[in-house]
DNA sequence: AGCCGCGCTGTTTGCGCAATCAAGCCTCGG
DNA sequence: CCGAGGCTTGATTGCGCAAACAGCGCGGCT
């Protein structure tokens, strides 16, 4: 076939082989620029250039190369998510929200696992920066002093998941875990509860809090006893659950609650009880953090706080997307609550009005 | 403080404002492309240059450009990852091995969420491809013609994972779900199951392969009954494995036991069981699929088969970094097995010597 | 009528890096 | 003693795209 007017691409010595601007614009008879505009920003291209650089991109079977683009614009359309685990199904869940948040908008995820360790929040952080990523989402407030410098110097926006506080570093989207501790304390209390347990695994910041919220409520009430706590920093899963409340039997025999810092513990302590024929609630109230889909199916069902996981990763998305776009999100820090789910682990006595 | 002799770069227009090879070269007294070699293949660069060259990256802080390396070398190291799932900590668990296969090696995960649909599979395909990936990971054997294609024409390794078969892309690592499907089948009836009940939801083609192992398997032991078989397209969950495990009961009155095609199901017949007071596994016996860390602790503890899923991403990784640096692995199809973990919830009569 | 300004399109340039080719230096063998 | 060949280093070029700037034509305004 006889080459056509259209510039004859010079292949000899490096090229993809892969049609580009310039042969997409040799093939409609218009100027490379006006072929980038089109893709861009098709309004500001005339209908009829629009159509026939659309019929030359598909006649091309044209794919715009994102490196290039991201090279001559100083701007990669990426967005950097930190993560500090994917063991844990929460995390799994913001990851869809952030995905689906994303819809069909050409941005890309560039997703990292911090494995809760600073020195690799950091490592993967100056990784993310190399990138010029058009924003960053990492999860929690407690960046050591050089990451979140390193947030603050990004250059693009940045939104913190998981958890709101003070003094943010540009946006924000969560709840807060220390009011979330304090809900679930206080309703074990409230249906009478004497001696609450609390089982923690992990204990990252966040946990520390719903701890610190469990102590606070504790105190109040009279009730706070350091062998009543028991964490550990290994990694949280059912067994660990079980294991826990072994080791929670043994220190207070007379536990009649126990508070998990979430639902895999949870189900650990259920497991366990079964076992040991404890019953619950009579015996022992159970109560998790997360609310799981299984602890609505449980049997005994297990009380739990609802938290917008899938939620919070979907509106990050949106909240950086407004925010690449130049604009600045109506709220900048998003508060989204959580929700108390009581359920047969902890109907007891009184249950309170809530 | 005076500018050095090295060249004064010219900011007038454009430019992120960051240090480059050249400023990097400039300081350390050496050509840029040293520098660019120095930093990828310190072998060929002098000691002594090397020293200098990596005071200078330090000095100045130095971060490479990767839109500009993915440009210049016309490959982007990038691994495109395509699952069909999020919601199933499976591909959860497949992706946490995928990240620590990676270890520190400069490779990004490119990671798409096909939702179970082929034409989204084809759409992510094609904006992967856009990147020159260096490698492509893909779940599952059954990619659709037109994505088939694409895969075998990408110019880069591809690995299937989960699953493998006859006719492989390039790469295959994952194991037989027919098989395993007629390992669990074969279980109970060997323990004297007589009616044994079949549970799935979301009917994917692997699921459709255990589902045919225990039609096999059912049809030789002259079991099978088409109406033992209860499945569902909607996602799986705890709580559709009780609807789905009443829906049988339904049907099948007499049902002795249960499979599940996953064990989110099998916790579901396990809770459901409870809340009946049916006795597991005196009236009715329980075996899940993936072998998650809970059925071990629960309560009774539940036969389940055991899948290399993190192994499987770790290894798929390690397969495709074989693939890129130009050599060929050593096995192409790589088969990971399964294994049959035989707990309570199915300790009936007879227990095999397996 | 002349001028301004806006909407649309094109030309040139350079983003930061690596491939290519070239050159200097050394060693070693004939 | 000289040339071949390996090792190290450097200058140039171009990857594909978008920013910056320029030009053109048209309509409305003074």
């Amino acid at each position: 076939m006889a080459s056509n007017d259209s510039e004859v691409r010079n292949r000899s010595r490096r090229g993809s082989g892969r049609p580009t601007l310039a042969d997409v614009a040799g093939l409609a008879g218009v100027g490379s620029i006006t072929v980038s505009r089109a893709l861009r920003d098709p309004e500001r291209v005339s209908p009829e250039l629009r159509q026939r650089i659309a019929a030359a991109v598909d006649e091309l079977g044209y794919v715009p190369n994102p490196s290039a683009r991201a090279l001559a614009s100083a701007r990669a359309d990426v967005i950097g998510v930190l993560v500090p685990s994917l063991t844990n199904n929460v995390f799994s869940e913001v990851l869809r929200g952030i995905h689906d948040g994303l819809g069909d908008c050409p941005l890309q995820i560039q997703f990292g696992n911090t494995h809760y360790s600073e020195q690799e929040e950091e490592r993967l952080l100056r990784v993310f920066l190399g990138q010029r990523p058009s924003a960053l989402i990492v999860s929690g407030i407690d960046q050591a002093p050089t990451t979140r410098q390193m947030l603050e110097e990004a250059g693009c926006p940045v939104v913190q998941i998981m958890e709101i506080g003070p003094d943010p570093i540009d946006m924000m989207i969560g709840f807060s875990h220390l009011e979330a501790g304090k809900a679930v304390a206080r309703h074990l209390v409230d249906v009478g509860c004497k001696r609450i347990g609390f089982l923690g695994a992990r204990m990252d910041p966040r946990s520390r809090r719903r701890l610190a919220g469990y102590e606070t409520v504790m105190r109040e009430a009279g009730r706070f006893d350091a062998a009543l706590v028991t964490t550990t920093i290994l990694p949280s899963s059912v067994s660990m659950g079980a294991g826990l409340f072994h080791k929670a039997l043994e220190k207070t025999p007379d536990i009649d609650a126990v508070i998990c810092n979430n639902d895999d513990l949870a189900l650990g302590v259920l497991f366990a009880c079964h076992r040991a024929s404890l019953k619950i609630p009579a015996q022992i109230a159970i109560a998790g953090f997360n609310d799981l889909e299984m602890m609505e199916v449980a049997s005994p069902s297990i009380t739990s706080v609802r938290t917008p996981r899938y939620e919070i990763g979907r509106r990050a998305i949106a909240m950086a997307r407004v925010a690449i776009a130049g604009e600045r999100p109506h709220r900048t820090i998003v508060d989204l609550g959580f929700e108390l789910k009581i359920r047969e682990s902890t109907m007891r006595a009184a249950i309170p009005a809530i």
